[in-house]
DNA sequence: ACCTGAACACCGTTCAAGT
DNA sequence: ACCTGAACACCGTTCAAGT
């Protein structure tokens, strides 16, 4: 007896970059980093796993063109409307959220090489700190401070509410198994960390974000101030 | 004919941990990210791919160990022995050239959680931090900001690095394919983004690196004489 | 007790075959 | 021209068999 080979029939309308991109973050926001793979995309998509090589060229291009994807949606949210310093805060904010909501897509930000992404954030960060006025030789590292600490920060805070979640448990019994861990470490040889410990679990971390941001426009003032 | 399997005979000297991560240092080394695979070092270690879940929990264990050596290692040889200011440029001067000879540090170090080597960091910068005598309620941020500041431009400065030698050119030269793709961008939507693109290749990293270092410090300055 | 290495259940990516 | 899906060359991890 010989086996038919039954082929599922052909899609009738063509796949497009944006459905594969749309359903990648489906994908990442269900299961996370691990959740994309080739093969879950191509039965979500209801097509053949090779198909999806003809609309992106690797895995790497889809996670940056998802992340991307978040990315422009988030600073399109953002208007730059008020002062340079409050349009710092919505951004920083805005980004603080989507990474929140998003928790692969710091990682995918930070994966090496300055992508389209990376390049959106700077445009956005750079246009505000220029309109600060400081001298040009500074704007450059006081970009990069600023943008640092935003995709940091968000990315640690984001890494913090996935692993909670994924252990069942909320963000401040997760950050409290972190205080006990750093609460073992030797007094003497870790005298800082164990001081800090406490904190660690009852701080906010919206309001320490902020905070964090403020100390950075704060650096530039005083850099502002010494050049006059 | 039967086939006599041959096994090969039982290593004399059993396995250490310290001798499995030094062989992953080697190989991350020498091919990057990619290059840690158990069946190479398994090769490298004259041993059964098998033998090394003895001391290693997972891969991710072991890159995370991996990591914390090279840390470990880079932070012994930042002795803090001068002023508190000085001390955090010679520790994010250090951390800067660790993550430029071993760049995948940098993207394990970003690895989710607070890990071991992220506390180790946290704790030097910490203590020097505390040293400057700032108010407890900005401590926490001001930590914060200059970890991210040195992992987050030391990781892209190596990325950078990296790129460059993958490709066969110089540091210089990638940084000018970089900026060439910023220049292609719309000049309207990316102003920032096309008048920093001149100035990119030719920066100097160090120096830019630790002027941000200083612009962050500046901004504790201004902190510490608001609260007088 | 600890090592050995085949086996297992996955990956990303390719490409002949189909429509 | 574009999709289909088996095949390929890898992974990390496990575990029966060996010493």
């Amino acid at each position: 007896m010989v086996k038919k080979r039954i082929r599922n029939p052909r899609r009738e309308e063509s796949l497009s970059r944006a459905q594969i991109v749309q359903a990648s973050i489906e994908l990442l926001d269900i299961n996370g980093e691990d959740g994309l793979t080739f093969r879950a995309l191509s039965e979500r998509l209801v097509t053949g796993a090779g198909a999806i090589y003809g609309h992106v060229a690797n895995k790497n291009d889809l996670l940056t063109a998802a992340c991307d994807a978040i990315v422009a949606r988030t600073l399109e949210g953002c208007a730059a409307k008020k002062t340079p310093k409050s349009n710092l805060r919505v951004i920083a904010l805005g980004l603080f959220d989507a990474l929140d909501a998003h928790p692969w897509v710091g990682s995918a930000l930070m994966r090496a090489e300055i992508h389209r992404p990376m390049v959106r954030i700077l445009e956005r960060v750079g246009q505000q700190v220029r309109a600060l006025g400081i001298a040009r030789e500074q704007e450059w590292a006081t970009v990069a401070a600023l943008m640092n600490y935003i995709i940091g920060v968000a990315t640690q805070n984001a890494a913090n509410g996935q692993n909670a979640s994924k252990r069942g448990i909320d963000r401040e019994e997760f950050l409290g198994s972190i205080a006990d861990a750093w609460l073992q470490l030797d007094q003497r040889e870790y005298p800082f960390t164990h001081s800090v410990a406490e904190l660690l679990p009852s701080h906010d971390d919206r309001v320490d974000f902020l905070s964090g941001i403020d100390l950075i426009l704060n650096g530039i003032d005083a850099a502002k101030r010494r050049q006059r």
